[in-house]
DNA sequence: GCCAACGTTGGC
DNA sequence: GCCAACGTTGGC
């Protein structure tokens, strides 16, 4: 059971619309550090839904339901997609400023490296963001 | 809109 | 295989 946190921007994909569709193609990575993270997830395993640009802030939680299958998006078969589905909706956003001046969490790739689609996490990083969203 | 960070490409 | 040039992402 690992942990991940997924980016993206709202405006093309939101927390919202995985929730509206019930279950969601997480396809178009292009990256191979995130189609490797992508090739490491099972199913069970959670991510956190963040919002990069607008927003900046973990809205929600998402569940790996399909391991990786080659991205339907393209012809290329370097390239990996998941399905997830929407877990839970985080009762309040927790914002990348709140985890800057938190400063428990800087070790985080969230914060680290920020260009990153798919990123891991471990499971006490994870619980702690979850908890700081019901504070 | 700018810039830092970082990944990718291509010439050598 | 190295490295400069370039492109993309994302925070500010």
């Amino acid at each position: 059971m690992n942990y991940w946190i997924l980016k993206s921007e709202p405006n093309v994909y939101a927390y919202d619309d995985l929730v509206k569709q019930g279950t969601g193609t997480w396809d178009g990575v292009r990256n191979y550090t995130a189609r490797n993270n992508l090739r490491n997830m099972q199913v069970g395993d959670l991510a956190l839904f963040y919002h990069s640009n607008i927003g900046k802030e973990v809205v929600g939680v998402a569940r790996i339901v399909k391991e990786a299958f080659p991205d339907p998006t393209t012809e290329d078969n370097r390239w990996l997609a998941v399905e997830v589905v929407a877990e839970k909706k985080l009762e309040k956003p927790v914002t990348l400023a709140q985890l800057k001046a938190d400063g428990s969490v800087n070790h985080i790739g969230l914060v680290k490296q920020s260009r990153l689609s798919v990123i891991p996490i471990e499971k006490s990083d994870f619980d702690y963001i979850l908890k700081l969203s019901q504070q």
